[in-house]
DNA sequence: GCCGTTTTCGGCCCGACTGTTTTCAGTCG
């Protein structure tokens, strides 16, 4: 079984989970969490890295002493410290951490004095009122334990970003229209354009701020008041979404923003450069030694230029190598909407789409595009009422015919073509080679063994009317995994054959993720950023994959649809 | 456990809010 560096990461967090409940460095527990980060975020195959005999110490949090415990993992699958903590305390406990509230003294205490060892036992000794009798913790603390529980029975979900930004515009009108209010931002994972965000995090700027919260925690979608303070208050709305107001005086603006805006690991990296340079960075502003003047703080760029750093965009902010890229000067020159030349992957009403050619056509350029590849289905996808041979060949023509008299857009003729189970196209050759490109994408048979998935689709890239591979692993933000498809394989051979991954920016699917599109720049395949959009509003979704873009690293050279038609043309024609 | 124009030891990001306290530990972001 190969080793994931998920697999890894899962293994380092409950360790530090397990030393930090028995009371451990609290240091060394960071050591562990700090290097599970790096290992999740690698964007390459940790494994794969060790057969090429890379030195895993070079890693950032790495040293020598994880290293050799990374190999272990990928060795024999599991690690024996892991095995040896467990066998003197339940592993389950590391369970109880995450629900809100309990910390690592609390499940510490709670297993000691009543011998709660998973979240089971943890309900029946609330219920039985037992916690609330232990020195330190009371009767809120026991509800608390128990709405906790209740949450993570729930399976807490995150929300997609499409979804956060509808609530949140709401909730910031509410906001805006309170007495002395000047600016009104959503920072947080929101702002880093996440694709989903797990609660929103409001910033505002104002100088008494305790009207602002009794604004805020007044507003009508208000389910329950988790805290309320003079600069920052904690709701949850009736949606089930965790909002944090902060308030801050304007001069603290940037800092605050930046502050807020996080990730948490990259502020952190950033505190780290101040600390080197006797500066303190918080919420408020940047500061000298122990003085109390203010060094910058109105602005973001006023924050970074403290420790030496140029402006850094939201989306890169996870401390993935954003630092030392700036550090270097080598931060990439992020794509912007305003970059993309076209859009390659859309539907009509000839199959599940909503709008005719002409409809789809003209509502593109509109949008400022000059080419829109037209992608119905192919046969085998039945539901989708999927065209044969015979129905495409008379889309094709009907195009040949739009194009002649449509001015300052070409309507490229396309097809999504299924890649069938042992990795054939749909369509036979004759009829693709009358396309301008095609988007070839799985869509049955998705439950095949990881080797076979990645075979499957490799074989079908050796067809030399394969273009782009559309949606690449299948999945379906909070709602279906992606298929288990070995991606870096499917990169490699993507690349060698002239082939192209879509980046398919639909809100539900944004497949690739940030990652995997930032393994795409490393390994030099291009990407296609498409809406797959089954009507005119649908061509919209556009952002979206141009904010996973940019999480992923990606400038305009690394993305297919930002080159001139001409461009477009020779580089879709493989043979 | 990591790391180093503070370099092989002694540091390690910073502040707000809650609950259970009577001055603060624990948790969170």
């Amino acid at each position: 079984m190969p080793v994931h560096n998920r697999d890894i990461a899962e293994i380092f967090k409950k360790v530090a989970d397990l030393l930090d409940i028995t009371g451990s460095n609290p240091f060394r527990v960071r050591a562990y969490r700090s290097a599970a980060r790096t290992v999740e975020g690698l964007g390459q195959s940790i494994a794969d890295m060790i057969e090429e005999e890379e030195d895993l110490s070079e890693l950032p949090g790495i040293g020598k002493d994880l290293a050799e415990k990374i190999k272990e993992i990928v060795d024999t699958g599991n690690l024996s410290q892991l095995e040896e903590l467990e066998s003197r305390t339940p592993g389950e406990l590391s369970q109880l951490m995450k629900i809100e509230g309990l910390g690592p003294k609390r499940v510490s205490t709670l297993y000691k004095q009543l011998d709660v060892t998973s979240l089971k036992t943890l309900k029946k000794a609330a219920e039985d009122g037992k916690i609330s009798r232990l020195e330190g913790f009371g009767e809120k603390t026991q509800q608390k334990i128990l709405e906790g529980l209740q949450r993570v029975d729930e399976g807490e979900k995150r929300i997609k970003l499409v979804v956060a930004e509808e609530i949140a515009a709401n909730l910031l009108d509410h906001i805006q229209e309170g007495k002395g209010v000047k600016e009104v931002v959503v920072a947080g994972s929101y702002r880093r354009r996440k694709e989903t965000v797990g609660d929103l995090d409001i910033l505002v700027t104002c100088k008494k701020g305790a009207h602002v919260m009794d604004r805020f925690t007044a507003y009508e979608d208000v389910n329950k008041i988790v805290s309320k303070g003079k600069t920052r208050s904690t709701v949850v709305l009736r949606s089930g979404l965790h909002v944090d107001l902060r308030v801050v005086p304007q001069v603290s603006y940037g800092a605050a923003l930046h502050y807020f805006t996080g990730s948490k690991a990259h502020n952190i990296a950033v505190r780290k450069l101040g600390v080197k340079r006797k500066l303190k960075i918080n919420e408020y502003g940047v500061f000298k030694g122990g003085e109390k003047a203010r060094m910058a703080g109105r602005t973001e760029e006023e924050v970074y230029s403290q420790v030496a750093l140029p402006y850094i965009e939201p989306e890169l902010r996870e401390d993935w190598g954003e630092i030392e890229a700036a550090q270097k000067d080598q931060l990439p020159q992020l794509v912007t909407l305003d970059d993309l030349r076209g859009d390659l992957h859309a539907h009509t009403k000839e199959t599940d789409g909503h709008h005719t050619l002409e409809e789809m056509a003209r509502s593109a350029r509109d949008r400022g595009y000059s080419y829109l590849a037209i992608t119905d289905h192919s046969k085998r996808v039945t539901m989708a009422h999927g065209m044969d041979k015979k129905r495409l060949s008379k889309q094709i023509k009907k195009i040949d015919r739009l194009n002649e008299k449509l001015k300052g857009l070409t309507i490229l003729k396309g097809s999504e073509v299924d890649i069938l189970k042992d990795g054939s196209l749909d369509l036979s050759d004759e009829i693709l080679d009358a396309l301008d490109l095609t988007v070839c994408a799985v869509h049955y048979d998705r439950k095949l063994p990881r080797k076979e998935q990645t075979e499957r689709i490799i074989k079908a890239m050796d067809n030399p009317y394969f273009n782009i591979l559309a949606h690449p692993t299948g999945r379906l933000i909070e709602e279906r995994q992606a298929y288990d498809v070995d991606l870096e394989a499917v990169m490699k051979a993507a690349k060698e054959r002239g082939c192209f991954l879509e980046l398919n920016a639909h809100p539900d699917r944004l497949d690739l993720t940030d990652r995997d599109c930032k393994m795409a720049k490393d390994i030099g395949v291009k990407v296609v950023v498409s809406t797959d959009a089954h009507s005119i509003t649908d061509l919209d979704f556009m952002r979206f994959g141009i904010y996973q873009a940019r999480r992923g690293w990606l400038e305009p050279d690394d993305i297919l649809n930002t080159r001139s038609l001409k461009q477009l043309w020779k580089l879709l024609r493989r043979k």
